[in-house]
DNA sequence: ATTGACTCCGTAGTAAGGTACGGGGTCTAG
DNA sequence: CTAGACCCCGTACCTTACTACGGAGTCAAT
């Protein structure tokens, strides 16, 4: 099975040397193997979890939102009851956001929708699409 | 029409007082008229937007990615063919946000399902089912 | 008229999430 | 066997997005 160095994981994941450190620290990726030179040797699975960490910040998670999803695969000792507890919560929070962009999107569109292409845009009927969608809790 | 004191607007829209200020400075909301004694008083439509800023906060958008989104409506002297071009990008980024929700919401339904709710979480077959979803891009 | 809550402003401080630096050792191709 | 690229560590610094402070004026009710 292949093994990376910390660079090659940088440029794989597209986060910096210093970064991968910082989530060693923080613990949202696990401390890998060493060489005898002190080097790092990371397993395949750690870029794995780098690009989950990236959409996950994507959508607006926090390192700590981020760590939980992540310790719901590996807490010790905790029973199944708990984790499928706190994965049904994470759903609902999943869905909710879900539902916020489909109604971005939905504004978004009927104002792309709205616009033929000529005139400033003042003359634009629906620029306030978003601000309507916005309002929908 | 209605209209609000700040500390009105905070209540109603779960920002604090010295949080609506730096929007204002960061030209998230617009400088609201004032009365003599230079108290600051909203308008009902103010509201709406810091409900919108709430929600694109939750979604992972940066106060500089709202104002864009904000500023679709307003930018001055912009075309449509412009705006429908931003608008477009924008319709773009959100859809691939939702194809992301929706695999780790799949994720952690299987997670869900799979924890029938006794033994501990080591005997949980399927929890490394985030990670395989994290890893499609 | 006074009291207590609210508002004004500018500026300083904080927390999260990186990012850079510097002095050193390591690796590998020529 | 050495140059250039890479890695080690700790620490300091930076940006984003607030949050708090403090001294002064305002407002509404008693």
């Amino acid at each position: 099975m292949p093994s990376y160095t910390i660079g090659q994981l940088a440029r794989l994941s597209g986060f910096g040397v210093e970064t991968i450190r910082y989530y060693e620290r923080e613990r949202l990726v696990r401390e890998p193997p060493r060489r005898a030179s002190g080097y790092r040797q990371y397993p395949e699975d750690t870029l794995t979890r780098l690009r989950f960490i990236r959409h996950a910040k994507e959508l607006g998670f926090s390192l700590k939102d981020i760590k939980d999803l992540l310790e719901l695969r590996v807490a010790p000792g905790a029973t199944c009851a708990n984790v499928r507890k706190r994965a049904e919560t994470k759903i609902a929070d999943v869905r909710a956001k879900q539902k916020k962009l489909r109604q971005i999107e939905k504004a978004l569109v009927k104002l792309a929708a709205a616009c033929r292409g000529r005139g400033p845009t003042s003359n634009c009927p629906i620029l306030d699409a978003l601000e309507e969608r916005g309002r929908a809790q």
